[in-house]
DNA sequence: TGTACATCAGTGAACGCGCGTTCACTGATGTAC
DNA sequence: TGTACATCAGTGAACGCGCGTTCACTGATGTAC
C-alpha cells in the first residue's frame, strides 16, 4: 500500500502494478459514466492488458468494486482525520475543517464517493470495508465528543446522536449539491457556505454558541 | 394517468397498458438489483411481452429511466404536499409531518428514490422532470417560509437557505439510514427519531423554540 | 346494425456485438546451490 | 558469478450467452358511411 508504487512507463510481459492500474481505470470510468458505468472488459482495455489478466487479482467485478469502496473509505477516513488534526487549534475550528474535508472529498473524488455510497455491496463484503467505514465515522464522533465536552453536564446530547446528525448534514449537502461530477445540482450558494451555516445553526441549537 | 388503468388479467394481442406495466416491472427490478440493475430485455420478459414491444413507448432504456424519475418526483411532490396540508393544524407540526413523509417515501419507495437521486440523467432529460423536482422542493420552501414568518423580522434567515438545509438534513438521513432496501445502514435509532431530533435542534438554533 | 378500411400495438425471427470466463500457454522474476 | 528450476503474472484464442435493435408482419380496435 505504501512505497510499492512502481512509477514506470514501458512494460514488458508483466505489468508490475496491475491491481493499482485496474482500480485507477475503474475510477476513471465511474467518474465518466456513473456507478455502474464500467465493465471488466472495458477496464482491461483501458489498462492495455488481456481480458483474462484481472482474474489473477480479483474474483469478479464485484470484488473489484468492493476493493474500490474499501480504498475510498480508507482515503476518506484519512482525509477527515487529518482535517480534525486532534482538535487543533481548537475544537470548533477543527470541527469546521472536518466538514469542509467531507465536502472536498465528494468534490474531488466523485468516483470514490459514488463507489462508497451508491453501490450495493453485500453487507459483509469484506472485513476491511466495514473497518474503513467505522474509522471514518469514528473521526466524526470524536469531533462531536470534543464539542460536547464544552457544554455543561446537564445539557449534553448523546455523542452518537450528534455524530449521526453531523454525518447526515454533511452527507446530504455533499450528495445533493457538492459532487464534482455531472450529477451536481445547482443552487446559488456554495456547498461549503451552506454546510457551515447549517452547522452553526445546529450548534447554536445545542447551546454551543460561538459569540 | 388517472382512470385509464385497466385492471385485467388475461391479455390478447394488445397489452392494454404496456407503459405502466414496463414502469412497474423496472421498479421491481431496481428494488431488487440496484439503480442499474435491469435491462430492457429483462423488463419485457417480466411483463411477458416481446423484446421489441417497448420501442412503441420508449426510445431506449434511458428514456424509460427518465420517465421513472419523473413519476418518482411527481409522487414525491404529491406526498410532501399532502403531508404539509397547507400548514394545518399549525406550521410546526405540519413541518414535522413533511419530514416524516420524506423518510416514508425513501422507505416505501426505495426504487423510485434510487431512480430519482442516483441515476445520472442528462440535466435537461425532460421539462417535466425538472418541473416535478421543482414542485417537490417548493413544498419544503413553503413550509420553511411559514415557520420563518413566526420569527421577529430581524432574526429571519433566508428562506432558500433554510429550505436547502431542511432538504439536506432529510435527504442525508434518508440516504444513509432510511432506505427500504439492502443498502440501509443500521444504527440504534430510527431514522424518524433521528430526523425529528435533528430538526428540533436546528429550529432551536434559529430561535424557533417550541417550549 | 353491418361492412370496409385505417390505424395502432405487439410479434417473432434475426442480426451483430461485447461481455464474462476458461484454458493451456509462456515470458519474466526470484532463489537455491 | 553462473546455472537450474519453481513460481508467478499476463497471454490470446475460444466459447456460449444475453443484450439492444431492426424488420416485415399481423391481430385488435376504432371509425366512417
Amino acid at each position: 500500500m505504501s512505497g510499492s508504487k512502481r512509477t514506470g512507463g514501458r512494460r514488458g510481459y508483466h505489468h508490475g502494478n496491475l491491481t493499482e492500474a485496474l482500480v485507477q481505470a475503474a475510477l476513471d470510468l465511474i467518474a465518466k459514466h456513473g456507478p455502474a458505468g464500467f465493465t471488466f472488459a472495458e477496464v482491461t482495455r483501458a489498462v492495455g492488458v488481456s481480458p483474462a489478466a484481472p482474474y489473477r487479482h480479483y474474483k469478479d467485478r464485484d470484488a473489484l468494486m468492493a476493493d474500490i469502496a474499501r480504498r475510498g473509505f480508507e482515503a476518506f477516513a484519512e482525509s477527515l482525520s487529518q482535517a480534525w488534526n486532534d482538535g487543533q487549534p481548537d475544537a470548533l475550528s477543527a470541527f469546521k475543517t472536518v466538514g469542509q474535508a467531507y465536502l472536498a472529498f465528494a468534490r474531488d473524488e466523485p468516483a470514490y464517493f459514488t463507489a462508497m455510497f451508491e453501490t450495493r455491496l453485500p453487507k459483509d463484503a469484506s472485513r476491511e470495508l466495514s473497518q474503513a467505514t467505522d474509522d471514518a465515522f469514528a473521526v466524526l464522533r470524536q469531533a462531536c465528543e470534543a464539542l460536547i465536552a464544552q457544554l455543561p453536564t446537564g445539557k449534553r446530547p448523546p455523542a452518537l446522536m450528534m455524530a449521526l446528525h453531523v454525518w447526515s448534514m454533511a452527507h446530504g449537502i455533499a450528495a445533493l449539491f457538492g459532487r464534482g461530477d455531472s450529477s451536481r445540482r445547482n443552487v446559488p450558494m456554495s456547498p461549503e457556505d451552506l454546510l457551515e451555516a447549517n452547522m452553526l445553526i445546529y450548534l447554536d441549537g445545542l447551546g454551543l454558541s460561538q459569540r
